[in-house]
DNA sequence: CTCATATTCAACCATCCGGTTGACGATCGC
DNA sequence: GCGATCGTCAACCGGATGGTTGAATATGAG
């Protein structure tokens, strides 16, 4: 990869991903639970947390048989930088945060009852 | 496209998109003029303005046989958004930025004197 | 020791992506 | 109208990406 900002954006670009990492916001997960939501396989997920990882946007440490992942926000800071230098965005918005992963549909989309109200704040979303 | 964040995020996972991007921050470009600094043909050239028009972070004009493209910079606002959920990042730190678009290699690489100090504004301007 | 659980690896597949080239449709200058 | 310029389109190519399945590697439990 050219540089991080590469990996850092193609990480983000996959909803997937996007959505594990809101999980992660949570809580440390381990693997088999990441994935559990999602109706791809164990090995895909495997896959797109290493995407994660090696982007720098979680960390993953075993401890016994079982790998735990553990968001990294930092890793984002310089790629919102980057952003915030095309126009002043406002602070920290976090009711526009919570409108926005209620309407990025979770790991299934709207069919998941699952997640959506587990690793958020509940429902009054897409309004 | 699954979801606006996919495209945004898609189109700033590439170099030669953010480059494209930070050039118009100096100003609007013809599609010939944007292509100028980079070594890649015309066609490729045409080929990114189409996904930053699809993602919605520039906009194309025809003015008789030119097109003109503009930065959009609106579109990056609910990315900023959904990233600064993570965590809280420092308003707009210009200097930051600025190192960034620094480190960020322009078109060509190192290589290009052409860019950087042309649409950037050199060094040290309105520090 | 044996079995089940947790996770990755390897091979494979279809599709997407960034690039090329060459032809083409507009539009300007003369 | 004629030729140059601006930009896109279409076909193609190689390599990355996201997914699959089945085997392999740890490690924990009994």
């Amino acid at each position: 990869m050219d540089n991080r900002l590469d990996a850092v954006f193609s990480a983000l670009a996959d909803p997937t991903r996007r959505a594990i990492l809101q999980m992660l916001l949570e809580d440390d997960m381990a693997v088999t639970d990441v994935a559990e939501p999602f109706e791809i396989s164990l090995a895909a997920i495997s896959k797109h947390l290493a995407i994660l990882t090696r982007a720098g946007l979680i960390s993953q440490e075993k401890r016994g048989r079982v790998k735990w992942c553990k968001l990294e926000p930092d890793a984002l800071r310089e790629a919102s930088i980057w952003m915030q230098g095309f126009g002043q965005f406002e602070p920290v918005d976090l009711d526009a945060f919570e409108a926005f992963l209620g309407s990025e549909l979770g790991p299934k989309g709207a069919d998941a009852p699952s997640l959506r109200g587990e690793y958020l704040g509940q429902d009054e979303e897409e309004a």
